[in-house]
DNA sequence: TTGCGAATGTGCGCGAACGCACACAAAATC
DNA sequence: GATTTTGTGTGCGTTCGCGCACATTCGCAA
């Protein structure tokens, strides 16, 4: 196995580090750790699940594909989370695409070890499913976002949610990447960041987002940041003593 | 106990009829039955839930309620569903609010009762999960069909939802009501309403629709409506041997 | 019967986002 | 260094839904 270094601690993760020492020693030695390409697709939508997978430095993305193409994301987890609910959840799979959105690190558990522990109903079972329900939470302020709040207010919203499972202030992503996450234009995300620059609250080059002024970003995105964040803290912050710090 | 009539029958609920005769006996006496009002809150966003509610004839409708005071609608639950996943979950509660939105009966669990039975790990906990699967396609459908389609087109994914959780093909709810659920204006479901109507696919007078052609409803509607339904059906099919019956 | 309130129809003007078509510039490639 | 690709800026016209202001019309209740 590969020496214990920094991005190779599966404890990096919030909710992998929140289990007692035995439940994870059961886990630890079926724990693999992967390297995850940006753009790289997880899952497929309606595919057999293989892995649960516990990113430790990468942020995934859950995209909708429409039938005519179009993109949507849904949610998005890092090492705040988990990708793979339908694996515990008694489903095997979803109806959405799971993409590496920040290239990095993750660790994989085999379907079986997963759903093992999973039955033992300790202290896993009980994050898992408080996951999920952060999840709900996620998805659902999601549904409301987008029906009620504009384009600017939604990116400032997910350029937060990035930056809180990021280990750095720079994004690298294309304003036509953030367009299908958002489910909206290229156009309009190009209008929307350069207004976000003119503020000063970020700037950016041909791919590359630097977020300059969070309490900024924080003021004009909509309230639906802060419901989601509230509610992870409030389901799973008794479990998750490392807050999760502000970087520069 | 009052009688076992028709509308006092717990396995009407389909989540309920699922369950193997062991496990339904153990919850059986704990099964309180409830009559619903239109309107009437079930459960107030943030507020600790204390029971789990098992609708039969009642359709409830899971509302988000921004600062502002506008609201939009999540998803919905009638025989097929229920109400109150927090509490196996493990979260307690959450930031939506449970709104009656068609009169009827329900079933009502004791936190306790249920949580222990959950405990089990039996078909009564992979049920709850799997639903709950569901229910998160549902919610993930919705934010994609409020980022991408027309208010018509929402509508009529709503009508036919109400269509199959409902006993009839009359709906009481007026379009300001409606406008509430799905997050947009009253006017604007008054015209795509008018235009449905103009098509013969709806007639309605003050505050009750008649649905009448439900093909053609599946034609204006767009994806979403089936996605979800798919969906539901692959999770939960191999339990539910009565089908949905389509009613005239 | 006669109100009166609740439900619906309709018609503005407005703004946001769309689809499209480019211009331009900065990388990457040869 | 020249060419191509990729990312971003910008300016249309169009559509959709919003907010507002009414005009109706239905049904209930005094």
């Amino acid at each position: 196995m590969a020496p214990k270094e920094h991005t190779d601690d599966a404890r990096m993760n919030h909710l992998l580090a929140a289990l007692p020492a035995d439940e994870f020693a059961r886990l630890e030695t079926d724990l693999e750790p992967v390297s995850l390409l940006l753009g790289e697709v997880i899952y497929e939508s309606g595919e057999q699940l293989e892995y649960i997978y516990f990113p430790t430095t990468a942020i995934i993305s859950l995209l909708y594909i429409m039938e005519n193409g179009s993109t949507a994301e849904i949610g998005m987890a890092g090492n705040d989370g988990l990708v793979g609910i339908a694996l515990y959840m008694g489903g095997s799979t979803t109806p959405s695409r799971a993409v590496v959105q920040s290239a990095g690190s993750a660790f994989r558990l085999k379907s079986k070890a997963l759903q093992s522990e999973f039955g033992l109903g300790g202290v896993f079972q009980n994050i898992l499913l408080r996951y999920t329900q952060s999840l709900v939470t996620q998805i659902s302020q999601t549904a409301v976002c987008n029906r009620l709040h504009s384009v600017e207010q939604q990116l400032c919203r997910w350029l937060l949610i990035n930056h809180d499972l990021l280990q750095t202030n720079k994004l690298i992503m294309t304003h036509d990447l953030i367009a299908n996450m958002l489910g909206v234009r290229r156009e309009g995300v190009s209008v929307a960041a350069g207004n976000l620059q003119k503020k000063n609250l970020i700037s950016y080059v041909r791919g590359t987002i630097t977020m300059l002024d969070r309490p900024g970003l924080e003021a004009v995105a909509c309230e639906c940041y802060q419901v989601v964040k509230n509610e992870y803290d409030r389901l799973l912050g008794k479990y998750i003593s490392q807050n999760r710090q502000p970087h520069n």
